[in-house]
Formats: structure tokens, C-alpha cells, sequence
DNA sequence: TCTGGGGTCCTAGGACCC
DNA sequence: TCTGGGGTCCTAGGACCC
């Protein structure tokens, strides 16, 4: 079994849950068995859509993205529920700490599916046999159905779990690329969207064959340095490795809502910033990290949607913080037209720990801000070594120039 | 009465440093 | 005095995915 594989190559797994908001909410009321089923954000409101739904729906017609009322219309017994991320979150964790006990080399892609490497796991069986393992267990134990793909790298193996749903196992080896995708449209693959497959065609690229043989230079200068990396994707080429750490290594945290009717009253807008931050503020401090950037998003009833940043001197977890920075930007780039979406997002989040050492330069900065000066200065220079005022503080010049040219012009009078 | 909410990654221009 | 290339950080927007 094992000589399938290439001697010096990968083995890697995707392991995607097949519909799972509605196998988890199935698991857990089985009076829902066998009925087509759907999970909507805001079933009872117009702008309600299909998040997920089951196969027996999906039969029906019913598809993600689609709104409540259409799903309804196709299909008029349909059971629409409403998502329960914290019960999702649980179940996934479940998922996933099994998969831990197959391979350490696991990785999260998203709550439903994730990278398992098992190269270097042969003792416990061969691949495909490892995968009917996984598959069962996760059914019998968990009441997880899934999918898996069986292949040499990321890539391969997402498209190969892609290729039988649900309750598949697909190995997709590297020559059987020619016969099994080439003859596929360009937008099949994972990461070519609307848009890209747009400009494809507009270099006379439809098929995965097309983009396996095109020409370099027109790929770049249609895509950019993405265009040779799906180049290479299409000729099963991807030297991503499989990465425990990336769970940890979230960049922001965000929450956003579509209004029940549009906004147009400021002190209105400003309370739902201000419930936003609250729960940004909260899940921040449950991962235990801050931030030292706070966006908006803002989306007018034209569907224009604007996002307005800001970067801070001191890192922020503090609901009335982030409230705070997201007024001001609110306040400083609304245009008055309605609103039919209002975000906070806080970005560039790390750990709490690797923030601290950072405050205490800070401190030092907010130390600035007071007399006396000098004093200031040289406890700067002392600490940072000569020459940290320009250095240090024309680094970022924007988060700091008015402090500088405070300290600056003081310096230069103190001397 | 079409089109949610959570993210990631990339690009591009301006400001600034070396 | 003039000039440039390389690099970082910030901001805004866009594409994509689940």
C-alpha cells in the first residue's frame, strides 16, 4: 500500500465535515434525522440566509447563501434553525483532539476541516486505511460524518476530499492530476473565485489544463505573484507545510451586524458600536491577547462598504477603549447616508505577554507627555541606547510624530 | 423587499529611514 | 546639493474561503 506514495514525499490528510452545523445540531436532536434541515443566521428576518444545510435539503434544491424565504419557497418543509457556534466550537474541539491522537502534525483550516500529516505515521497502518479509521471513529464516536482526501501536499488533498461528499475517501495522487482535474473549469480550484476565473478568461485561460500550461509572464503580469502559485497548484505543485502553530496565530477578532433596517440616527450607530465593542473587548480577553488597532466597518444601504483604521500608542483589550477608538473613527467618516452593516474589528492582536514588552517603552512615552523632559530623554537613551528619540520614534511616525516633536523642540530648548 | 458573519492574505501608495 | 534603491509601517480596499 505504502509504495503508492513517493519515498522522500508527504502523506496528507484533509479530513472536512460534511455539513456539519447540521450534523451536529442532527447528533444532538435526533428528531431532526432524515428531514431536510438548515441553518440560518436570522431565520425570522428578510435578510436571513442559508448558512449550511443538509443533504436531504441540498436534494431539494436548497444551496448556502440562499436567503430564508427563497429556501422556504423551494422547499416548504424545510426546518430552519438557528446556529449554535458555542455547541460547533465544542464538537470541533472534540474532532480535533482526536485527529491529535492520529498525527501532532494537525492543522485547523477552519471549524469544520482540517490538515492531518501522516507521513511519518506509517506504523499505524497504511493511508487509506488510516483514513477508514478516522472516518469511522468519527462517525460512530462523534457522530461526525466527513470527507477525506488522501494526498502529497495541501492542495491535492483539499481537492481530493472535495471529490466525494458525503462519507468519502479520495486519494489523488500527482499523475492522476492530467486525468482527474485538467479537464476541469479553472473556478473549480480552491482560491480561484469569481474574479480571478474573470481574469483568466480574459488571457484565454478556462480550463485547470490551461492555467497548468500557461505562459509565465502573462500570468504574473494578470495575477501577480499569485498567478505562478496557482500555476503551480495546477500542476499539484505546493510545498505548504502542514502547521500545528497556525491555530494560535489569529491576527484579529471581530463583530460585525447587518441592522434589522437601516441606521441613520448617529446616537443609534453609536450604541451598537458600543455593544460590538463589548463583545470584541470580551473575546479578547478570553484568547488573552490586545490590540493596537482598531477598525470599523461600515456598509451603506447602496451596499458601498468602507472599513476606517486607527493605530494606537498602547496596546487595548478594555471594552471602553475599544468603544472609544471606534467612535472617534465613526464620528470622523460617517457621511450621514444609511447604514446597513456596522463593524469593529481589532487587528494586529498578540498575547497579552508579548504586548507587555512593549508597554514599558510606552510608559515611557506617556512619561514623555509630563515634565520634566530631559529626565525623560536620557532614561530613554540610557535604556535603548543613543539616539532612541529619532531612532525609536521616527520608526513610526505617525503613532508618534507629535510626541517627538514635542520632546524634540523641548530638547533642543533645554540644550 | 436577493445577497451573513467570521476570518486570511495580498496589493498599492504615501511617509519615512538608511 | 541632488539622487536613488531597499526596506518598514500604516491605511484602504479587494479577493477569497467556510
Amino acid at each position: 500500500m505504502k509504495s503508492m506514495y513517493p519515498k522522500n514525499g508527504r502523506v496528507i490528510l484533509h479530513v472536512d465535515a460534511n455539513a456539519f452545523y447540521a450534523s451536529v445540531e442532527t447528533a444532538h436532536d435526533p428528531s431532526l434525522e432524515g428531514k431536510a434541515l438548515a441553518i440560518a443566521v436570522d431565520p425570522k428576518e428578510r435578510r436571513g440566509i442559508i448558512v449550511t444545510c443538509n443533504y436531504q435539503a441540498r436534494s431539494r434544491g436548497v444551496y448556502t447563501t440562499m436567503t430564508v424565504w427563497e429556501a422556504k419557497r423551494k422547499c416548504p418543509e424545510l426546518i430552519v434553525r438557528k446556529p449554535n457556534f458555542p455547541l460547533y466550537r465544542e464538537v470541533s474541539a472534540q474532532m480535533f483532539e482526536f485527529l491529535s491522537t492520529i498525527s501532532p502534525l494537525i492543522e485547523p483550516a477552519s471549524i469544520d476541516e482540517g490538515y492531518v500529516d501522516i507521513t511519518d505515521c506509517y506504523e499505524m497502518g497504511a493511508p487509506l486505511d488510516m483514513a477508514t479509521y478516522i472516518q469511522r471513529e468519527l462517525l460512530e464516536q462523534y457522530k461526525i460524518p466527513v470527507s477525506i482526501g488522501i494526498a502529497p501536499n495541501k492542495f491535492l488533498a483539499k481537492t481530493a476530499s472535495d471529490m466525494k461528499k458525503p462519507l468519502g475517501i479520495t486519494v489523488l495522487r500527482k499523475r492522476d492530476i492530467p486525468s482527474l482535474l485538467w479537464a476541469r473549469p479553472v473556478s473549480d480550484m480552491h482560491g480561484i473565485g469569481e474574479k480571478t476565473a474573470e481574469k483568466l478568461s480574459g488571457i484565454h485561460i478556462y480550463t485547470i489544463e490551461d492555467l497548468a500550461k500557461a505562459d509565465d509572464a502573462a500570468l504574473k503580469s494578470t495575477l501577480g505573484v499569485n498567478g505562478i502559485r496557482l500555476k503551480n497548484r495546477a500542476n499539484g505543485i505546493d510545498d505548504r507545510q502542514v502547521d500545528p502553530e497556525s491555530i494560535n496565530q489569529f491576527k484579529s477578532i471581530g463583530n460585525s451586524t447587518t441592522l434589522p433596517a437601516d441606521v441613520t440616527d448617529e446616537h443609534a450607530a453609536l450604541e451598537i458600536i458600543q455593544r460590538l465593542s463589548e463583545t470584541v473587548s470580551a473575546r479578547m480577553k478570553r484568547k488573552e491577547v490586545v490590540s493596537s488597532t482598531i477598525q470599523i466597518m461600515l456598509k451603506y444601504s447602496d451596499r458601498k462598504l468602507i472599513t476606517r483604521s486607527r493605530s494606537l500608542h498602547n496596546p487595548i483589550v478594555e471594552s471602553s477603549a475599544i468603544f472609544q477608538s471606534a467612535a472617534q473613527l465613526f464620528t470622523k467618516n460617517w457621511n450621514g447616508d444609511p447604514l446597513r452593516l456596522i463593524g469593529v474589528t481589532a487587528m494586529n492582536v498578540e498575547v497579552r505577554n508579548d504586548a507587555l514588552k512593549q508597554l514599558d517603552l510606552f510608559s515611557f512615552e506617556e512619561e514623555a507627555k509630563q515634565e520634566p523632559l530631559i529626565q525623560t530623554m536620557e532614561k530613554l537613551n540610557e535604556k535603548y541606547g543613543d539616539n532612541f528619540i529619532r531612532r525609536g520614534f521616527d520608526r513610526n511616525t505617525s503613532r508618534s510624530k507629535g510626541i517627538r516633536d514635542d520632546i524634540e523642540n523641548r530638547f533642543n530648548k533645554g540644550k
